[in-house]
DNA sequence: CATGAATGAGGATTCATTCAT
DNA sequence: GATGAATGAATCCTCATTCAT
């Protein structure tokens, strides 16, 4: 499976040891609370560096920004492309989207924070290069030829494509993205675990929902 | 079906035009740059009134802020609760629940870019009204109930009815909250008629996911 | 004479007031320590504002400086174009131009610091502009013109006519810009006396000194 | 005549190249920037050594600034003295003054521009020491004798000695102030040709200006 | 000598909020 | 209701200077 572990690079011993606590401090500051919220004071403390390092690093308080997208989004996301290219299986193309999800928007909490703000972000270009990603990683693609196809074979019923690419992806990505209010409604006790039931649930109900009958 | 018109409050008998221009204003602003990165100049000229119009309707940015919140998001969702109460059919349910998502996310732009910036705000006490709101609509036990009947009867297959529940919200909202990057991926002509189309695509998908074969 | 008197403009009674005293702060700050090496604190403390209202007034720090620029010296300088234009006498010429300069240049002892400094500074544009003024204001011309005049019928000698009017306008306004080296040799007692002694040695010394024997 | 060579001290054995890269460099910057708006890091990129070389050769920015002071303009000034003590002659002694002017204020354009701000600062010492340079060189005592002993033989006109001694000084000098104006208003194509007639007028201007008729 | 990293003390600018009219 | 002017408390960013190596 895809290695998206953390780190920033290979570098992490000291050579930029304080760069990298800025990373996961602005990080977190950001998912919190935005890119305007954020304190560029509280940044620096939270990573236990002198103030005017950020600016050693960074050009300003934007463009540490831009890097933490950057690393968090931009730079694990591409790990997808090709992956799926080999499956031949739709419901085995699902888990793998289903698990690059889990991965990219579970892992790191902060993730997910910082995607529903740039998603409600006019301007921003992280929903741009994400669609982008999306585009490229030939999901869609592969998803309708595989349910063009079995369309067609007669082992699927009649469906309009895009909408269930869009119902698979809402219902996997979605989850995360609204996991505040579900666990307000529902207190989950074991998070991972019902993470893994949600893969299987999703499955379930698309195989099921599109299979001829 | 139920009133959502777009007033911002039935008891603004003559209030003041100006306070409703702020609000209106006031709603863009928060929407496009969240409340940290809204400016009060920025409101009071989108309203078209002097700044210290504003302290005069309301007592702070932040107060704005909770009384758009109110208007947009809590006065409106409260008005779905009781009103799934008289169906007995699942399918009828799941339509109320699309309609309602849709008049709630569609109609005013501005709800769900608020939305998205409080499902990122750990702090935000709209996700706990939301989730409360949700929970008092009782929609989720309506849904379990009928669910549940179902596959008691033999009419539906053994799902989880949790996960169930929550695949079904995720593919009514999860559209509207990754609609910016849907739409740049598959480039929509016509929305309103696509979200008619999506609407009937969830049902379909989900009925067939959990009827018995 | 012109009138160069020093308000901003005609409506010096209370509204723009701040904005007034802003600028005669300014322009003392910027004249002692240049445009670098002001302190927008001192200017605002000068002034007896609160800082923020240097921002509400001006864009900046530099647009502030911009603005006791022109205050201070273009829209002074430009006053003399065509005044010395009814002049047929060279001595005359002369003393309208000694005069203008001693009004440009004495009246408000800021002028001289910040026109060094701009004299200094190789991007300014007041140099450029203030080369256009004298351009425009037809000094150089008009001087031209009767040292020619004069040459033809022989009431001049022979002279380089442009070093004859660099020459009259560095003894004009070479002393101003070096007065605080020559206060510190020989210690001037009445500054107003000397200049008008000033005045008629230049003129004495010129005039002999292009004069035919 | 003087020696008024480039290298920054006759002290400087081998005192280290870096340490001449840096001053080099910081008299650009102080120049073009003066005193306040000179970044060390400038000078330190401009000299292509290390910001902490030049704490390591110069206590501070302020103590790099004197050095250059000290190189470009005290240390330089002082070679005048006593060096037309020998002339008998009015006209060889300006020579002499305006060759050291033009040596001076013309070989390194910084001088001009860092004698500039000079000017202009209050609290400048720099000017205090030119001032004694001006004094101690005898230039305005021999000065002073040699057009009084004109005066009383009847070769010159009676004229005010000390305005005279201002206005040669103010063509001399005042010439390289404000040849950035200069520049712009007649573009001189070959500027070491003009500065030697530029010499020649102003012998011949004064010397007309106070010989006796 | 030389360097990359680090720091504290400012310094310019912004911004929510209030006041006088 | 309505406005222009005013303010204090941040907030981002810079910069001279120092330190560890």
């Amino acid at each position: 499976m895809v290695d998206l572990s953390l780190d920033t690079g290979s570098d992490t011993r000291s050579r930029g040891a304080s760069r990298d606590k800025i990373l996961q401090a602005a990080a977190k500051e950001f998912a919190q609370r935005g890119l305007a919220g954020a304190r560029v004071d509280r940044i620096a403390s939270g990573a236990g560096v002198n103030k005017a390092m950020i600016y050693y690093h960074f050009s300003s308080k934007e463009g540490l920004y831009r890097e933490v997208i950057k690393e968090l989004i931009a730079r694990r996301a591409t790990a997808l492309s090709g992956d799926i290219a080999g499956e031949t299986d739709l419901a085995a193309v699902l888990r793998r989207a289903l698990d690059f999800h889990a991965e990219l928007l579970h892992r790191k909490p902060e993730t997910v924070q910082i995607y529903l703000r740039e998603l409600a972000d006019p301007k921003s270009d992280t929903v741009e290069s994400v669609a982008r990603i999306i585009r490229e990683s030939g999901l869609p693609d592969e998803f309708t030829k595989m349910l063009a196809a079995g369309m067609r074979s007669g082992a699927y019923r009649a469906v309009d494509v895009r909408q269930a690419v869009i119902s698979f992806i809402t219902m996997s990505i979605g989850y995360y993205l609204m996991s505040s209010v579900f666990s307000k409604v529902w207190q989950f006790t074991d998070e991972p675990a019902f993470i893994e039931e949600r893969k299987k649930a999703i499955i379930d109900l698309f195989m099921n929902g599109v299979k001829a009958r």
